[in-house]
DNA sequence: CTGTTAGCGCCTTCAA
DNA sequence: TTGAAGGCGCTAACAG
């Protein structure tokens, strides 16, 4: 690591006092534009870049927001990364990404690194094991905004950004007895995520409202765990009285439990019918295309970086437990409807 | 932000110096085993947390790792980023991760805040639009390490991770070929990347060992741009003399051409059979699923951040230009084999 | 408008 | 083995 050019280089070069050129660089109005002028363009020769070290350490502004996300393998949350880059950057922020692999302890390590990093802001979606929040209320305790997203934390009082999940399971399921199906399982997700409880009320809602009795037999609690799919849609078809379509927390275990359903030579969707929650990438393209719910993938990450900056410009307050809902949109395709 | 435990506050707390503090917190031996003990367990107490600023400004280490990558949205780039993560995490060293969206400018502007944040060493696969370096080469005057993958560029003399895209091709192409396919089209990647030539290569050598023609009119560069493979598939078609197999620059295109080619009615791989590169994850799910050349994703990552560290311990040299090659596999599918 | 001074939190001499 | 002092590069008073 070679020398960097400094305030000092600068001053010395002009032949001017230090804090002349501070202030130049950090825009105070009390200069003589002549000097203005000098500095601006020698630093510019010079391609002075401030060192941020140095400049944190006595501003305590770091320019930063973290995220930290549970994977990168769907193409859900690079997009919402990509969401809050679009809105951070605009606003001269930098975002430090971390994942943690849904994994707990990678998630801890990941906190304590953006706390060192001192991120001005934390976006985060915890993983599925996460069930404690010390980690996160650390930021709360120093001041540092948090907003959730997606895998929100209901205890705490924070902004967060989530989509109608109720909304969208309901009218996912509504679609399937529509369509004729009356025999619905439902593939949910563990239930410390409050993101699968709500996901489980819509679907409870819409048997509800057509008379369909519950039956918890056909009401699959996993992990999330992707290669679990194909025992548990064998384990529903091996039922006495099997299931007729599927309602599937998410895209990837709908798109697994397709291939599990082929494999076993059932005709979708006239045997089983299937539905999917995010609108990945792959449920178009898979065969039979995949009916799923769409979420503003991108809209969210946008709405969480607003929201982090609005708060750390204490445009709004800290303790503000807003809700942002973003709606979903029903993709009717092929795994529903011939 | 709230206040910060500091090292002076342990030392008033003791009633001792900062500075033995401080040595025993950079383990240095000089320190008597009590005092040591009583810092070390306060400091647990307190948790304290070195303030990196401070520290970096004074030592000039950061034990940060940047990765640019020029997109999110396949699987590739994530599973690199966590194979990098992996190996950097061992070593004590954190990741910050950049993603330019194949543009030009933002890589530039990635590379800026890499620079400011003074990461130790640098991995980089390039956006599809770069062709000049500057903004890396200040890194290589820096003395700041830098690594390339995938999308490398020739002229820096820094170690790089590929795989063996030649000999990948190569393979592809004598497959479609044993499979009785004479006239294979290739949608080539743009040229200024070194990658799109090694591939084109590995297909024109294959055609060569088979004395097959190559024909200009059925080798088709294009930018990456997804959304162009509908034209450039139905151009094809439309030639009096159509292709009967395709090799694709990559799996995304060929999944895009898999669709277009599907749209027309013709039928796969009987009318027109297609070979892929990369094994995404979407390929083995698509109808029909997509013979494709997989690579060690994870090991590339991996392998990057090896380099990375032996650079940074100056176990190898700056201007090292050693060329790690990983090897391929042919998984051949039903998009060429039925 | 400009220069001097002090200090952010840490590490590293130097002297004791 | 310990303490005092100085400096990393920058900003923010305080004088002038």
């Amino acid at each position: 690591m070679r020398h960097q050019i400094t305030i000092k280089d600068i001053a010395k070069e002009l032949n001017i006092s230090k804090s002349t050129v501070s202030r130049v660089l950090t825009g105070n109005p009390n200069v003589n534009e002549e000097t203005r002028k000098k500095v601006l363009e020698l630093a510019q020769k010079l391609d002075y870049q401030k060192n941020i070290f140095a400049h944190s350490l006595v501003t305590h502004k770091t320019n930063t927001i973290g995220i930290i996300v549970p994977e990168f393998m769907s193409s859900y949350f690079p997009k919402v990364i990509i969401g809050v880059q679009n809105i951070a950057s605009k606003a001269g922020y930098n975002t430090i990404i971390a994942q943690s692999n849904e994994n707990f302890e990678t998630e801890v390590a990941n906190a304590k690194v953006m706390m060192a990093n001192q991120v001005e802001g934390l976006i985060v979606s915890v993983t599925k094991e996460t069930k404690t929040f010390d980690h996160l209320m650390a930021f709360q305790r120093k001041e540092v905004p948090i907003v959730f997203f997606n895998r929100i934390c209901e205890d705490m009082l924070v902004p967060k950004v989530v989509v109608d999940d109720y909304d969208g399971s309901f009218r996912a399921v509504e679609h399937l007895i529509l369509t004729g199906k009356k025999r619905i399982a439902h593939l949910a997700g563990p239930d410390n995520l409050s993101i699968s409880r709500r996901r489980l009320n819509g679907y409870l809602a819409a048997l509800r409202k057509y008379d369909i009795e519950v039956d918890d037999d056909i009401i699959i609690p996993y992990d999330l765990q992707i290669d679990k799919v194909k025992s548990i849609i064998n384990n529903l078809l091996d039922l006495p009285n099997p299931p007729n379509a599927l309602f599937a927390i998410n895209d990837p275990t709908a798109v697994e439990a397709i291939q599990a359903i082929k494999a076993r030579g059932l005709r979708i969707p006239e045997d089983i019918a299937i539905v999917g929650f995010s609108n990945d990438q792959i449920s178009g393209l898979i065969e039979p295309s995949l009916t799923t719910i769409s979420q503003p993938v991108q809209k969210i990450g946008e709405t969480a970086a607003e929201l982090i900056l609005q708060l750390i410009n204490k445009e709004l307050s800290l303790s503000s437990s807003i809700i942002k809902t973003l709606t979903t949109e029903l993709i009717v395709r092929h795994s529903t409807v011939r």
